[in-house]
DNA sequence: ATATACGGCGGGACACGCAG
DNA sequence: CTGCGTGTCCCGCCGTATAT
């Protein structure tokens, strides 16, 4: 699956928001900024001059796509703002600093002098790092721009390879909520698999089916789907891969479903058949739709569009739940947060040792 | 022929320097 | 301090080139 990162915002976030990759891509690209406000500024001015276009084209790409490349960091300084920008301009002009543009062709854009820009400019389009890939990636024509999309894809696959050697089957375990969400689960699954003995009659696929109906109401698939989406062996828990928001959503299914079971057999007085336990799970549903679908929107988002981003993993019935992943969870999972569920343990030998105990 | 990308042109807005 | 000339930037409008 190759990323048109001309055409699609989703896989132009999903770079960007990435700033592991973003800093490598400033170290490996070499077209150095001005730093204010603890990001490297641009001019539009030399924007231009580096992709080799014309200012113009530049503004007609912020009028249609403004919101976007705001969101990156584009700004037009003005005032006060545009002041001390303009001193920091001047120092870096000073010290030398900002300058020259490696890796390719020798066409440093000419001096800095008539760049650093005019005293009397009452405002002026600024870039950030980020805003000028963004930029980068908007243009179709520009060979330069075209050559730096491609170092940036081999940059994001080369930042993923080193952070998890090639294997993302369990990036879900690399965030911090994961372990304490996993417990939890882990209790409630307990409370669940109780209730099914206790208020259902004996059959021993009624644990199977059950959980497909969860899983079917969170995320549309059941546990075989999912497997094959995921690429699982028959080994291979399927909730160790799960993301914790989504077990969260399974703890509460389990939770509620597990007391819905008891009342309803105590009414009775009598233990529930399995088919009257299926109708009772859509009850069920029924009645808590209201109060979960919007966490059940939320993970379906999450789901897919880290699946598709992390694992390159599509999860057809989750489609039009697909979104780019946020800076933070880049960050979460990537990042210097992330953390391998090993390690982890580790850390948190104490408490778990204080919890075995009690 | 139509859609899209690009660049030229000029008006409006504003900052700065300078004269009064 | 104030008013004015000047330079520069942004942005809307329009013509041109190119691909479909």
């Amino acid at each position: 699956m190759t990323k048109d990162l001309t055409t699609s915002e989703v896989d132009r976030k999903n770079v960007l928001n990435n700033s592991l990759a973003i800093s490598g891509a400033y170290e490996q690209i070499g077209f150095r900024g001005v730093m204010f406000e603890n990001k490297y500024r641009f001019t539009k001015q030399r924007v231009a001059q580096y992709y080799e276009i014309d200012v113009r084209t530049i503004e007609r790409l912020l009028e249609n796509h403004g919101k976007e490349l705001a969101d990156s960091g584009y700004e037009l300084f003005t005032g006060i703002r545009l002041k001390k920008l303009r001193e920091a301009f001047q120092e870096s002009l000073k010290s030398g600093h900002a300058d020259v543009s490696d890796i390719d062709v020798g066409d440093i854009p000419d001096t800095l002098e008539n760049e650093a820009f005019s005293l009397r400019a009452p405002s002026i389009g600024i870039f950030t790092f980020k805003a000028f890939l963004n930029l980068g990636m908007l243009l179709t024509g520009s060979e330069r721009a075209q050559r730096l999309r491609s170092i940036i894809l081999d940059i994001v696959i080369d930042v993923l390879n080193q952070k998890l050697g090639g294997k993302t089957k369990y990036i879900n375990q690399r965030e911090e909520e994961f372990l304490p969400s996993a417990i939890r689960e882990y209790n409630y699954r307990q409370e669940f698999t109780n209730a099914l003995d206790f208020y259902i009659e004996g059959s021993k696929f009624k644990y199977g089916q059950l959980t497909d109906k969860i899983y079917k109401s969170i995320f549309k698939e059941n546990a075989k789907e999912y497997r094959q989406i995921l690429n699982l062996n028959n080994k291979e828990s399927v909730r160790s891969t799960m993301y914790s928001e989504v077990l969260d959503l399974i703890s509460g299914y389990e939770n509620g479903f597990a007391d819905h079971l008891k009342r309803k057999s105590e009414a009775l007085g009598r233990k529930l058949s399995v088919s009257e336990a299926h109708t009772l799970f859509a009850e069920f549903e029924k009645i808590m739709e209201a109060f979960i679908t919007p966490l059940r929107e939320k993970a379906r988002s999450l789901m897919a569009s880290r699946d598709l981003a992390f694992r390159e993993a599509l999860h057809e019935k989750l489609k039009d739940y697909i979104n780019e992943v946020s800076a933070n969870d880049f960050d979460a999972f990537l990042g210097e947060r992330s953390m391998d569920l090993e390690k982890r343990l580790e850390d948190n030998k104490e408490v778990f040792k204080r919890l075995k105990d009690r």
